[in-house]
DNA sequence: CGATCGTTTGATTACGTTCAATCGTTGTGG
DNA sequence: CCACAACGATTGAACGTAATCAAACGATCG
């Protein structure tokens, strides 16, 4: 691994909890992989042993229906873990994994972990803080299923991107429109529309790159009830 | 608390797995309270300090909206254990709790659980089997949701209450229609239109109690894309 | 007995899907 | 180098599903 590599490493807040020291142990040298565009890291039914980072690159999380139909739940970005939780249940990855650009994945033995755990208990918070910060943002995805647009939904993905709070913003859409209509719950047709319907909100979509007129205005879309 | 509430206590996982020793030092004399039908348990936003077993009754799990609106997430029935991982992130609770029925809920403190954790890292795994179990339901949720017709979800919702895999079954719905449609993304009215849909697959509703002909037939159903 | 609450039913509207065609870009092979 | 496939994205028209507004129904409880 090079030094870069460790450094992004460092800073995800499940390492930065164990330590240096505790990480080395874990991490081997033949621990980190190249994954082109497309590739499956792992696949739903598998069984769970391990859990991985995000190096460089995206990895979307979906469930397979029996139809062949992909339903994306999460998309994780360079810097990210996942898949912490599902080893300690029955031990099947409760959905599948794959790259969604070119990837570095670091990938962390279940059954080391474990043994790390029980020698260095205080590393089972940073794994239940982990485990309880996916459960949060799922939450927060059920919620916004339920009761918000599909422009709204929009809007709030794209105010994820931007840093400030209020004035005008440019976001660089990550990846495909196809997938992040399929992760907010909507057909490629609809998200086209959906987005359109935002101009009038002073979000001007070109290409990949979005620009939003007044953050602050957006942010006011996204809460009313009845958006006109 | 009595012999019932102790018996009820060790048939749950998370406590199975620690042991009676362990459950007795967390399990204080005033651990448990009654509460009655529609008296709030935790607060969305509140500090997550404890994590909660239902003895008896259940409680719905909701985010509450701006509106005043509830968007509810999960049911937990007596037996179960819900709000485990909370207390280890930031320390606010992502959602709020109530009582759907009058309960009798069992309260383990997160400081001593916390401390116990240290002294019985296996505990640990037990935490974590608990909160992947819940992620893997909000996944299924997040499914169902994008994908499946409202009389699909509300097939899936009772199909799970049944234990045979084919043949007849009678349901009794555990709680109010507006509240089991609420978890299930709908409207009351909608719930309502759509459990008539599902006459023409031998679901016969009288009451609040559920009468399916063939639950294969049933589960058929919940598998199709075009549901006709 | 009348009030209230939960549920159902009716009519209408709004939203997102579906199927289909088109457009633009990218990339490839003749 | 250009022509043409291939793909992603957009647009259009028709359809289906669930939401909304409103009323009626039935059971329960005071």
């Amino acid at each position: 691994m090079t030094a870069d590599e460790w450094s992004v490493l460092m800073r995800a807040p499940l390492f930065k909890a164990m330590g240096l020291e505790i990480t080395r142990s874990l991490v081997q040298t033949r621990s980190t992989r190249a994954y082109a565009r497309g590739e499956r890291i792992f696949q739903q039914g598998d069984p769970a042993d391990a859990l991985f980072l995000i190096i460089e690159g995206c990895v979307k999380l979906y469930r397979e229906r029996e139809s062949g139909e992909q339903v994306v739940v999460a998309i994780f970005a360079a810097g990210e873990t996942f898949a912490e939780a599902a080893m300690f249940l029955s031990g099947d990855y409760p959905a599948s994994a794959e790259a969604v650009s070119p990837s570095r994945i670091l990938r962390i033995d279940g059954n080391a972990l474990r043994h790390t755990i029980l020698q260095q208990p205080q590393l089972a918070f940073a794994m239940l803080a982990a485990a309880s910060l996916h459960l949060k943002h799922l939450l927060e995805q059920i919620e916004q299923l339920k009761v918000q647009s599909a422009p709204q939904r929009i809007a709030i993905f794209l105010l994820k991107q931007v840093s400030v709070t209020s004035g005008p913003a440019d976001v660089a859409l990550p990846y495909e429109k196809a997938l992040i209509a399929n992760r907010l719950g909507m057909k490629p047709e609809s998200f086209s529309r959906a987005f359109a319907k935002l101009r009038e909100f002073g979000v001007i979509v070109e290409r990949d790159s979005v620009h939003i007129r007044d953050v602050a205005r957006l942010t006011k879309f996204t809460a009313v009830s009845n958006d006109t």
